[in-house]
DNA sequence: TTTGCTGCAAATCCTTTGCAGAGGT
DNA sequence: ACCTCTGCAAAGGATTTGCAGCAAA
């Protein structure tokens, strides 16, 4: 465990808002002045590999990653990508039911919901009273 | 709709291997020579936007398209990243029950299942065995 | 001393874009 | 003629890699 990859692991743990690797890049450089972006790559995909992170794949073409490593969701803004948390049980084992509709050995799944976030919502709503020239309250 | 739109969707259409651009790239050019890399991407973007066609992010880098636009699920080998289709009802109204753990307005969401191809499986098991000198039946 | 890790820069991969010409209505 | 689409080639963004030097065991 180098001092790079102790402050990249600290840097992620310390927000939840699942940066990019360049984001990654920008919290890091802020400590670590001569970091460069191939060692953040590589100690991404090192930490990943052990599953002290989580990389998340679906959804935008950027790969972002997740400084909690326990199982939970996510829900991804339509509009600007943004990524939230979501700590909820399904109440349905999926892997067990999906057996008998696959031939392939299950291992797990990926949930990841779609939405709109607060921010945008309200940005949208502020956008159509502003085009109507309604009150926003 | 253009001939090379054309081919392509009939192309798609006609596998269920969810091929990327790349590899639908190769399948046109079999009937039009001449057609062109970005003419491949950009009519997949408009089908996928007129909602044709699908276009499958998640999982690995390079995205992947499905010719059947209607709702299903996929798993992903996790060894050799083919895809195949799950045709199967979760039982469970996953976007409602995901509101209460949420501030975002929910549209809808991803599910995608991670497992072992049944040729991987093989292919692991044979390795076993020649490593260790067994059968492999 | 050996092994693994770094910074740097170049390379790679996948995808998008600018442009001039072709095609269809 | 008009508008959209195409092929081509170049640009773009994200990620990976080769390499020589550095750091720690």
């Amino acid at each position: 465990m180098t001092r790079q990859r102790m402050v990249i692991l600290e840097e992620l743990r310390k927000v939840n808002t699942h940066p990019s690797a360049d984001e990654i890049y920008e919290m890091v450089r802020k400590r670590l002045p001569r970091v460069s972006l191939g060692t953040i790559y590589r100690n991404l995909e090192i930490l990943s590999g052990s599953g002290e992170i989580q990389k998340l794949d679906s959804g935008s073409s950027l790969k972002r990653f997740d400084g909690r490593a326990d199982c939970h969701h996510h829900i991804r803004c339509e509009r600007c990508d943004r990524l939230a948390d979501i700590f909820f049980d399904p109440g349905v084992d999926l892997n067990s039911r999906v057996r008998d509709f696959t031939d392939f050995s299950v291992i797990g799944h990926k949930l990841e919901f779609v939405g709109v976030c607060p921010d945008c919502r309200r940005s949208s709503e502020a956008g159509l009273h502003a085009a109507r020239n309604l009150p926003t309250d």
